[in-house]
DNA sequence: GTAGGATTGGATAGTCAAATCCAGTACAGG
DNA sequence: CCTGTACTGGATTTGACTATCCAATCCTAC
């Protein structure tokens, strides 16, 4: 019984998983870098160190891979700005998550942009699927944002009838956006201007009065 | 003499300038829906009705073709946006703005994102060429919507102390980011949250105080 | 330890895209 | 008109990538 039919999403053995993981990660540094269309079978197969039977003995196909590198990349991220987002209760904490975002951005001047953005960018409009993968990890994380933001509600750092939700997308965007511009501009002025733009607003009219 | 050595921006005959005008136009438009690698030369002949002889005629390589397509979609934007831009003279025009790239988002459903925006996504990280490119496409934009504000500035509208160039930074993110979002989640919320959130800011801080 | 599925290696079809070649046609200047 | 250059058509070469095949090896359960 060969796994090509239907590729298990877990490989039963440990050694199994162990390469399985160690594909979608190397797949997922690649198409971070080049792209998906520029990351190739054979360059996924030299850079994990498995030879070209692995790769579609644990995944139907190319698709089939990236949408696992979908999955990882929406994990990676949430498992990166959970900590500092469960965490919010107030404005300078909300400013310390902006720094964060920030500065990983200045660190590689903008290349790469965000890893989900880019392959949203690239694979939305084409496929279904993968639009549909992206679209649960851009809700996560834009409700990781809103429940740190609610959190700020209901702790009293901001006022009950704020807007968690477009609040929170709006961040979301201005990272986005802000992860564009970055990578054509080798900048992070438009990211730090429209995150901080949104910040303000936030301030002023979400803070209690005094 | 060949053009192949080094293929000339403008063909010498009227017929010539329609051809290469008819390739970029297609490429443009077939880029746009499927991205860069998504969009081979064969497609691009047959979108065109041209042979394939024709396209290396007038252009070096598919990264020549590409880098015409980066001027062509720089040059549709701002010839789009630039009338709007030039009118701005109260926070009103500056909505009708927002719902004007709203509107252009939904009727698509957000499909296809921004014309530069995905293209930048797709090459700034590759090619340096391109990447400057669409750095100029950019900073040309941003600036189309610096100096609007500017000239809001000028007229009393908004504050003189009010920075002109973080804004349209900020207003150019919201978009960018905004595009993105609605791409995977087939709705404009984020890049009206975001949009909304910025020129509520604008509102709040540089209009003048009665 | 040993049987049988899980995992691995590498060669190889089959497909398609990028770029080139060369022969033929259209057109502008004299 | 006629000459040379601009332009056009389509076959073709070359190379890369996706996906498959099958034999060999490794593990795990018994």
């Amino acid at each position: 019984m060969s796994a090509r039919a239907a590729p298990q999403e877990a490989p039963s053995t440990r050694k199994g998983r162990a390469t399985r993981d160690r594909i979608v990660a190397a797949a997922a540094d690649l198409m971070y870098r080049h792209g998906v269309a520029g990351t190739s079978t054979p360059a996924v197969r030299d850079a994990a160190g498995v030879s070209s039977s692995q790769i579609y003995h644990y995944f139907a196909d190319k698709d089939d891979l990236t949408r696992a590198v979908i999955t990882f990349q929406s994990e990676a991220i949430l498992a990166h700005q959970a900590p500092l987002l469960a965490r919010l209760d107030s404005i300078g904490a909300l400013r310390s998550w902006r720094d964060v975002v920030v500065d990983a951005a200045r660190r590689q001047n903008g290349a790469g942009g965000c890893p989900l953005g880019s392959l949203s960018s690239e694979l939305s409009d084409e496929h279904q699927w993968a639009r549909d993968a992206l679209a649960d990890g851009f809700t996560a994380w834009s409700e990781a944002i809103r429940a740190g933001l609610a959190a700020m509600i209901e702790s009293g750092a901001l006022r009950p009838e704020t807007d968690a939700t477009a609040l929170s997308l709006a961040l979301l965007a201005a990272v986005q956006g802000g992860l564009v511009l970055a990578q054509a501009q080798h900048t992070t002025d438009a990211l730090e201007a429209a995150l901080d733009t949104v910040i303000a607003h936030i301030r002023d009219h979400a803070e209690p009065p005094a």
